[in-house]
DNA sequence: TTAAATCGTTACGGTTCCGTATCGAAGGCC
DNA sequence: GGCCTTCGATACGGAACCGTAACGATTTAA
């Protein structure tokens, strides 16, 4: 799906996107907690807490109450390592990955909408 | 510039930029202030508090607030309707246009960077 | 076997945001 | 003039999040 994606393009599909998701008023996540959610389903696990806060560059408390606040909207799971049981690996859920496949599909139609 | 926007690619995108926005550390929005920033910016004027939460689809105080936050740095700033005094037009400010540039620059990099 | 280091969580005070209800200012209407 | 409507802002109690600092559990090292 070939999209002419310049500038004003970009701007405008953020708007979009973020509009819908807003009007909605469904699953509300702030930026951090957005972004921890598609490190955790896009990147390669395992994900722990002391990873990802080095990979957002936050502190570790904002790691796990954001897990908290996902997790109670079975958007992650948690489990101990039972390799090293000071370690908590993240896991992924149905509910998330639904969520995250309609995320996906709300961009792709306001990209494709976006074509003159 | 054309793109191959397809399911997988959106949610990297929107992984990438997400992820480069929190790392920074520098204007942290949440989804509603940046929903209210990017219709300033993109749809045409005037503005009103009324019409900016019936189009959010939220109450007028979120939007007040809103401004107030985004007004303290300087985003966007708000002047009485002369010829109704009632009413607050808002508007865009240098400082606001200078970020949603530096943000359509991080998008279309991102997008461009995705391709294999 | 102690001592030190690591990991995730929790405690704390402070800040920000929320929704509901209400307010004063301004305009429209009789 | 007096009454009602509309607009944006504010008051209020509650909830969520922040950063710093400490904590218990677990592993590693001396």
């Amino acid at each position: 799906m070939p999209v002419d994606l310049g500038h004003s393009q970009a701007l405008r599909l953020l708007h979009d996107v973020s509009l819908q998701l807003v009007r909605d008023g469904g699953v509300d996540l702030s930026n951090r907690q957005m972004s921890i959610l598609l490190t955790i389903y896009l990147e390669l696990p395992p994900h722990t807490v002391r990873g990802l806060a080095q990979k957002l560059n936050v502190t570790k408390p904002v790691i796990t109450r954001a897990l908290d606040a996902m997790g109670d909207m079975d958007l992650v799971a948690r489990r101990r390592d039972p390799a090293d049981r000071r370690n908590v690996i993240v896991q992924r859920t149905v509910q998330g990955a639904l969520f995250l496949e309609k995320l996906g599909d709300l961009v792709v139609a306001n990209a494709r909408a976006l074509q003159p």
